[in-house]
DNA sequence: TATTGTTATACTCTATAACTATA
DNA sequence: TATAGTTATAGAGTATAACAATA
């Protein structure tokens, strides 16, 4: 018990970025035997979703920049989860290995896990109305309240 | 426009972060010429809020260790902005300088115009449900659903 | 013994600038 | 000229372990 007053409760961003916290600390915690960090595995699941998409177009839609994919795509290579070949002399084609499809279920199966126990804490109907307005403020960036 | 799939759209966890991160941007973009990082900056308001407060107290508050507290409070005596006395031989409590209540005040301010400019992007109501189920996911922390 | 503040350290994510080689 | 990937670097937040001084 903190106690203190905290008037930043009040606010939605303060408040997202602490819920978020608390999601990304669960994720961490039932992937940990994996050992792979947080970026890495939704790297290979949406290469896995995506066969032969190219790194810049993981990245945009993950919202990682380019030079920060670097490392994580060469750590899923290291790790036999994802291989690539060259499409033309700039362009590589990403795919999961079978090593890699296996790992991507098994990440799914535990994320469905973790996404259960949270949306169960939802008044019904709240789900729907969290779900709807987050990608509006997410939004926002690419339109005119940035 | 991406293209790619992203089956992690459709999660509460992923959608969270992507959101909050977006606040976060704009937060930070709102207080650049402040020259302090967002932590600073809530580590001023909290205080400002609770006079005499203890450094334990505020990271409590704001969910940030006692060990990153140090540096963060050490900043913002050096600015000037709080300022310390002794309790007793081990705790310290804490205090906005004048300088730091404008300063206080000012970061308010632009906060207030910042969190309405995405308030009002939502639906009538979600923000209600918004605001209500982001707690409830928070507090999973401290219950069982961790 | 437990608590407050501290130091040191390391990890993850993110950001920018500049480079290469290709198109 | 623009694009895909790369390198290097820096910043911000977060985490742990260990310590001193004090309660």
């Amino acid at each position: 018990m903190a106690g203190l007053t905290n008037a930043l409760d009040h606010l939605l961003g303060y408040q997202l970025r602490r819920a978020s916290a608390v999601l990304m600390a669960d994720f961490a915690r039932v992937l940990g035997d994996f050992e792979m960090r947080p970026a890495e595995i939704t790297t290979l699941l949406v290469i896995a979703d995506n066969p032969d998409c190219s790194q810049s177009e993981v990245g945009e839609a993950l919202a990682i920049k380019r030079a920060n994919m670097v490392p994580i795509i060469a750590q899923l290579i290291e790790r036999g989860l994802v291989a690539r070949t060259r499409v033309d002399g700039r362009s590589l084609a990403l795919r999961v290995t079978p090593a890699g499809e296996a790992q991507a279920d098994e990440a799914w199966r535990r994320i469905h896990a973790h996404e259960a126990r949270f949306k169960a804490l939802l008044a019904p109907g709240a789900l729907e109305t969290v779900l709807h307005a987050l990608p509006v403020l997410r939004g926002a960036a690419e339109n005119g309240a940035e």
